[in-house]
DNA sequence: TTTCAACACGAAAACGGTTTCGCAAATGCT
DNA sequence: AGCATTTGCGAAACCGTTTTCGTGTTGAAA
């Protein structure tokens, strides 16, 4: 139960000033070589660590960045953290975990929390209930304060700052026009509501594929799901009214992997055959979708690759490496191919 | 661009003292009404907030506690996080992620970063190097440094702390005895390597339940699986040959769910009916038993369950609302019945 | 013998707060 | 009026470190 040894203790025990033995420590060529021996020695001895907090506060850098995700039990997700802890350990960072649940509240808090100095910089993906009531204050703050924050996956235009996202309309405009190349005629969309701007960007991209296509826009087959993501139940009957019809559809595009594996699920309990009867796309490439069967064709979202670079710009902001404009880096969304697609 | 305003800044222009200030803010009873009315209009007028680093510095608290976790893209460990997360804030706290990536090193820079007063309490669960090559020594250096800690899932007995895991054990035994019940007289078990505690454990509890009922141990058919986890290919060729022989197993026990999807998909592929000619059970309730097909049978693991008391149990110890000698919690493992079973 | 640089180190300020203690002025009490 | 007690505030120490700016000693050059 040994107390934490301080550089006043070593000082002390040796007769010295602190001033001393901090410079001795870093090998400073105001000390002499036999002084440095002496206390170098004696710190090895009872294994000194300098204070970090006391660094910390000396040199005003935490060496810390904060990240605030909705969730965390979501396989994008921890694929985005897990992108962030490589790069921020890799260039000498830590990183604190704050998770939202999808809450403005909780989001503020956590914000406003990590803006007290103690971070360097914040990474953020909205919540829903923010994007849904659109208040962005608290973004202002961080401005205000000179805090470096970039926001990854779901941001929003009206926020200044450093952005990435994948290419959603991109990926949803790739997949539907798959679906329609292959044949498929009746293609339904189950999405999330209009507020969650990724499920939105992945609408339009639907629709222009469409159009491009000549396809008309059959809003009957257009599902919006505004349940919470953990409640499958909910989401399973939701679902369920889209595929449990006279004429289902002849494919489906879904805007994350839950909600085409629900599809997938309920598909086959209709007695369709996918992908003969009924073709299937997903969003989001993850372990559900490759454990799936038949496995499912998704829009890979490179939750890891997000990470990376999100913390790298973060880290460049903080470190101020760029100091131009704030900038929008947008990664390119390609298919994954199995087997619910022809 | 703002400067951050200090207890100092107010002062000075409010021409008082810090002191003041600081009982002001406090509502010290020290303090006049008008002047406290005075300094706080002032200070909410700038959103004023205290320097957090200066806070911990001084109360030498820093209200954070660190995880050290193997992997994070994984359903198990992210729903630990979860728990973790949610006593953590309840209490006051913020979490610190790092994660080991399985190796012995990066587990053991992790905890001496962690130990260096940037946070009140570790929880640790050991990477699989740090089992198999056995060196405990960085957790000697938490113990003297009166560092509070606990080990959860993959725990070690000769560490003495806190701990706590669920009922590996037990989970097993019932595992396999339900199979044994059910008819199965061949039960495969993929496991890992013997130094993975938890991997161990699950055997024992299989051999005690083969033992039960008067089954033979027989070593053919257990597998140890020692490739990495995200090498879904290495295990899948390992798991075939399991499978793929002439007279296949009539029963699978498997240690996690990677390994039960893996020997599902494996089990279809050799032209088997799960669960009539097959049956098997996983271990770790995850969403890929939940959306594979059949949906498999599952031992759960509560993750969250244990995050959440492993949490609780670090920050009693910080506050040292315990100060008995260390404890080892057990969660008992009760199976999820699902399609992969009869 | 004086002068000056180099050497080796210490004092003190700084980071941004909290807290103990002391002290003057105002008030209460007799 | 004289004494004791509040009241209201400031000085200073403190948390643990870094860093700037002296300063005393030594040795060598003039």
């Amino acid at each position: 139960m040994k107390q934490k040894i301080t550089i006043k203790d070593i000082a002390k025990e040796l007769g010295v000033s602190t001033s001393t033995v901090s410079k001795a420590l870093k090998d400073s060529y105001e000390i002499s070589e036999s002084t440095k021996l002496k206390i170098k020695a004696f710190a090895d001895f009872y294994h000194f660590k300098p204070n970090s907090l006391a660094l910390k506060l000396r040199s005003q850098k935490t060496m810390v960045i904060g990240v605030v995700i909705p969730e965390i039990v979501h396989h994008f997700f921890s694929r985005v953290i897990s992108g962030i802890e490589q790069v921020a350990n890799k260039r000498g960072y830590n990183v604190m975990i704050c998770v939202s649940n999808e809450s403005y509240d909780k989001e503020l808090l956590n914000i406003e929390m990590l803006a007290n100095g103690s971070v360097d910089g914040i990474l953020i993906s909205l919540s829903k209930e923010t994007q849904k009531i659109k208040d962005f204050n608290h973004f202002n703050e961080l401005t205000e304060n000179s805090i470096p924050f970039v926001l990854f996956d779901r941001v929003e235009n009206e926020i200044n700052c450093d952005k990435i996202i994948i290419d959603d309309e991109g990926g949803a405009y790739k997949a539907t026009s798959y679906l329609i190349e292959k044949g498929a005629k009746k293609i339904a969309l189950i999405t999330t509501p209009d507020y969650v701007t990724v499920g939105e960007l992945r609408k339009k991209g639907y629709m222009r594929a469409l159009q491009k296509f000549g396809l008309d826009y059959n809003p009957s087959i257009v599902m919006a799901i505004d349940q919470n993501d953990d409640d499958h139940e909910a989401i399973y009957n939701q679902i369920k009214k889209l595929i449990f019809v006279k004429n289902p559809p002849d494919a489906i595009f879904a805007v994350n992997e839950l909600y085409a594996a629900l599809a997938l699920r309920i598909a086959k309990e209709r007695g369709l055959n996918v992908p003969n009867d009924l073709e299937i796309i997903g969003f989001t490439d993850g372990i559900i979708s490759e454990f799936s069967s038949p496995s499912l064709t998704t829009v890979a979202q490179h939750g890891a690759t997000m990470g990376k670079h999100a913390a790298e710009m973060l880290i460049n902001r903080i470190e101020k490496k760029i100091s131009e404009a704030f900038q929008t880096e947008i990664i390119s969304a390609n298919i994954m191919f199995r087997e619910s697609t022809k």
